[in-house]
RNA sequence: GGGAGCAUAGCUCAGCUGGGAGAGCACCUGCCUUACAAGCAGGGGGUCACAGGUUCGAGCCCUGUUGUUCCCACCA
């Protein structure tokens, strides 16, 4: 007899198990005409990430999906790999640098990215092998960068296509830059939080002499920039004033009044300042009125030259300056305090500064139309379907996307400039000289491309593309992305609108979208509140397949999710359930017993187990397919607890010590039983499940590269499932009463049941005798119960002589309640079954099932009557 | 300003085509019954936020209200 310890030791199972997979090879997948393929891109993480809490739920889920396919037969390729996440790192970088007191200038371009790639080599790993420890079953001989070869070649490839049809220009606009990293950054980068601040009300002189306008501003330094003030074109107040000049108080420039639809008439004082350069309504506005665009600040939030006396100061510093010459001056009229949303860096949190500069940008329209139109027909469906509206959302009111950053880390802008004509080649690869001029002074444009650029292109650049592999072919488009909702914008949308440009076809066929985890008081997870959990600790604790199974329990897709450390150890507690009802099995077979199979002459409780098991089956797979995989683990957990342990391992025991002819079929019925349980779990529960399997007889290398079971109308024993929960109804009910009345256990009494099912309860008496305490079961006949007490089922009428023990007017009372109980019951079924328009509007099974229940309470009726009448009085 | 989610037992949450109100944890009672005390048996506990409506029937569908969380836009 094979033996298991005592309790589950997860730490001692899972590196053992997970090498196992990785010596037999099962994760790799390639293409193979006689299956069907099933493929998964990983969300890929930062090279400078950790796991956290949110990869953990979002590889769990992952590996659920890819490991059920692969044993339904399919295919399964879930292709992994690490992004480069160029601002993320190249602050990391820079940060690390300046701990040895050097800069990015010090150590130029090349020495910079050398730097880098070490920093990939040594961090880009971690993360994998964090991967690992959670059992995801990634095909890594398949691993992929985003900065790797291939997806440069894809990059350049897709960005001299756009470019070719127009969808890539450059040019000067005005964009979001960031301080800080000193680079610009599109607007879904920028993330906005409402700050205390304040509105500066000043006077700007008319030039004439004639007055002044008074206008209010939140950021006084960029006054430095203004090129005008606008005022709405209907507004009495300042219509005779429009096509003057003001001066502009600490710079003594005049500049005009402008009118303008922008400008609103109620709110302030109606006078905006226009400053083009840092702020993009004053840009637009600036573009209409043909407005000078002055600069006021260097790349890193210093006025620079234009700012005259303020020159070299930070901007803050400058706002500081200018209020107190305002005042001194006597342009200050007040301060109001206002709360307004301020943009910050989404990496670094400084305030963005809006900045004109020369860009890169793709014309996101033509892109958008197409990718709405997929999701509109069906093509690509969002689970949960409410995503889709905020995916809609966004594509139809998206502005052309700002792709250049001002970083070394990531794919260089595939753009050269010829130094002696300025002619701009977009290209492949480095053209030898100038197609114009002919002459060879080509410079490539610094920059690098925004991350979420070769992010996009990942279902398709990670099978080969541009080439036309046969990976490419066989596993184009993929199947199911798993991400979080909190980047639809940065990278869904964007696969989205890349694959139907590209591919011709959206990349996948379902967003599967989760939440957040978050910390037990609803906080979001963060370094600066330092609340975080490490998964990794949490395996080290409670085992991996508890950490998975917590976050697949109770959480329906899309929604966020609390980590309370007591679910975890509720998830422990069931790994180690199953894994003690598997020692109980294992002790009682020998060690030479065959594969699982179902024996001929199955008994009634086999029938049960075996048919319960085959619904289980076929709900788990239908949920599976609905992506419901919180109700399809809750189904396992209910299975395996309250079904086959708590009753078919209890009747079990008791079938193999008194009834030796069908013994060894329960031990095959028991083995059966828990090896396709098994099977059915092992998605959620990899690590455990397999060391259990592997215990028990089987068939095959692995539980992994099993079949995963499927419904079989030939298990359908419905019959048998009801007649054995007439048994389990008798059982509880006597149990219940037993409680009530504190006998123990050990105390056993003659039990006596009255029913018309005589059969079932013939064949089940052995298991009520022992699940019920009995020293004897006798059915359907009649003696003096009038020391009894009496106990009725929907079945059955119980009579237990408990002699001195009984309080004949408590049970009396008793029985009385239970009898109005059952005649509201039945007052109720019948205020339905009196109700002419439902018995007519109702589905007939839903009227039968009342017909059935009133019948039902009928007779239990009858019986508590009967019971009452037998009382001594 | 626009949009979305959530509100169910003391706590955390399921409940997906409208017909039984549920789980885990916590709590109470009794059990070391030879797989498991990380366990077994039994139990208490809910106006399903509020107000209307649709329906034979509503936790579930519709309208509104309140509270709460989030997303988008951004009025200088």
């Amino acid at each position: 007899m094979k033996q298991l310890a005592k309790t589950y030791e997860p730490h001692e199972v899972e590196d053992r198990i997970y090498d196992s997979w990785i010596k037999g090879n099962y994760f790799h997948a390639q293409p193979d005409e006689s299956k069907k393929p099933y493929t998964i891109v990983i969300p890929p993480p930062n090279i400078t990430g950790q796991l956290h809490m949110g990869h953990a739920l979002d590889e769990t889920l992952q590996d659920i999906l890819i490991r059920w396919r692969r044993m339904q037969g399919y295919s399964a390729l879930w292709l992994p790999g690490t992004d480069h996440a160029s601002i993320a790192t190249e602050a990391k970088i820079v940060q690390a640098m300046a701990e040895e007191g050097v800069t990015k200038e010090d150590i130029g371009r090349d020495g910079f990215l050398e730097r880098a790639w070490k920093w990939k080599e040594k961090y880009g790993g971690r993360i994998i092998e964090q991967l690992k420890k959670l059992g995801s079953s990634c095909d890594w001989e398949r691993e992929r960068f985003t900065l790797d070869e291939g997806c440069s070649k894809a990059v350049r490839e897709v960005f001299v296509r756009l470019y070719e049809k127009g969808l890539i220009y450059r040019g000067e606009r005005i964009i979001n830059w960031c301080p800080h990293c000193k680079t610009s950054i599109s607007d879904a980068e920028v993330e906005y939080s409402e700050k205390d601040g304040f509105f500066w009300h000043l006077s700007y002189p008319l030039a004439d002499g004639s007055g002044d306008l008074k206008l209010a501003t939140t950021r006084p330094e960029t006054m430095l920039g203004d090129t005008a003030v606008a005022v709405h074109p209907d507004d009495e107040r300042y219509k005779h004033l429009i096509g003057k000049n003001v001066i502009l108080p600490l710079c003594n420039r005049e500049i005009p009044i402008v009118a303008d639809e922008y400008v609103e008439m109620d709110f302030g004082t109606g006078v905006v300042k226009i400053t083009p350069a840092h702020d993009p309504n004053d840009f637009e506005v600036g573009l209409r009125h043909n407005l000078p665009i002055i600069n006021v600040m260097t790349d890193d939030g210093i006025i620079n030259e234009n700012g005259g006396k303020y020159a070299g100061m930070d901007r803050y510093e400058c706002r500081k300056a200018i209020v107190a010459d305002l005042e001194k001056g006597g342009y200050l009229v007040k301060i109001e305090p206002l709360k307004h949303n301020v943009g910050e860096c989404y990496r670094c949190h400084t305030i963005v500064e809006p900045r004109v500069s020369k860009q890169w940008f793709v014309k996101m329209k033509p892109l958008a139309g197409p990718a709405i139109d997929v999701v509109k027909e069906g093509k690509v469906k969002f689970v949960p379907e409410r995503f889709d509206k905020i995916y809609y959302h966004w594509m139809e009111n998206i502005k052309d996307w700002c792709i250049s950053r001002q970083l070394w880390w990531g794919h260089r802008i595939p753009a050269w400039y010829c130094k002696d004509c300025g002619e701009v080649i977009v290209a492949r690869e480095k053209p030898d000289n100038c197609p114009k001029c002919g002459r060879l002074r080509l410079e490539q444009d610094p920059d690098t491309l925004d991350t979420w650029f070769s992010s996009a292109l990942w279902p398709f650049s990670t099978l080969g593309w541009p080439d036309n592999t046969e990976e490419l072919k066989y596993y184009y488009p993929t199947n199911t992305l798993v991400t979080g909702y909190d980047i639809i914008f940065f990278w869904v949308a964007r696969m989205i609108f890349s694959g139907v440009e590209q591919m011709g076809e959206p990349p996948f066929d379902t967003v599967f979208i989760h939440g957040i985890v978050r910390d037990s008081q609803g906080r979001k997870m963060s370094k600066s509140l330092g609340n975080g959990i490490d998964p990794l600790e949490v395996i080290d604790q409670y085992g991996a397949d508890s950490l998975r199974f917590t976050l697949a329990t109770g959480n329906s897709p899309g929604n966020d999710m609390r980590y309370m450390p007591e679910r975890v150890e509720a998830s422990r507690n069931f790994a180690n359930k199953l894994w003690n009802a598997s020692r109980f099995v294992l002790m009682n077979i020998d060690e030479d017993m065959p594969a699982p199979s179902i024996p001929e002459n199955l008994q009634i409780e086999d029938k049960w187990v075996i048919s319960t098991f085959n619904t289980l089956s076929k709900e788990v797979t239908e949920n599976l397919e609905k992506f419901e995989l919180g109700i399809a683990v809750q189904k396992l957990y209910d299975f395996i607890w309250d079904i086959y342990c708590d009753w078919y391992i209890e009747l079990a025991k008791i079938r193999i010590q008194s009834d030796e002819q069908h013994a060894d079929n329960t031990r095959k019925v028991l083995v059966w039983v828990l090896s396709n349980t098994l099977k059915l779990l092992h998605p959620f529960m990899p690590f455990i499940t397999e060391e259990i399997w592997q215990t028990l007889p089987h068939d095959g290398e692995s539980i992994m590269i099993s079949q995963w079971p499927s419904y079989d109308e030939k298990l359908n024993f419905s019959a048998d499932e009801a007649e054995l929960e007439r048994m389990i109804a008798a059982v509880r009910a006597i149990r219940n009463r037993r409680s009530e009345m504190n006998v123990p256990p050990s105390k056993k009494a003659k039990i006596y049941i009255e029913t018309v099912f005589a059969d079932t309860f013939e064949k089940c008496s052995m298991f009520i005798k022992r699940l019920a305490y009995a020293s004897e079961v006798v059915i359907n006949i009649q003696d003096d119960f009038s020391t009894a007490v009496s106990i009725v089922t929907n079945d059955a009428k119980i009579f237990i002589p408990m002699g001195e023990l009984i309080d004949f007017a408590a049970e009396k009372a008793r029985l009385e309640k239970e009898y109005a109980n059952a005649e509201k019951e039945l007052a109720q079924v019948m205020g339905k079954l009196n109700n002419e328009s439902f018995v007519s509007y109702a589905p007939a099974h839903i009227v039968e099932k009342q017909r059935q229940q009133a019948e039902k309470l009928n007779e239990k009726i009858a019986m508590i009557k009967d019971s009452i009448a037998k009382l001594p009085k």
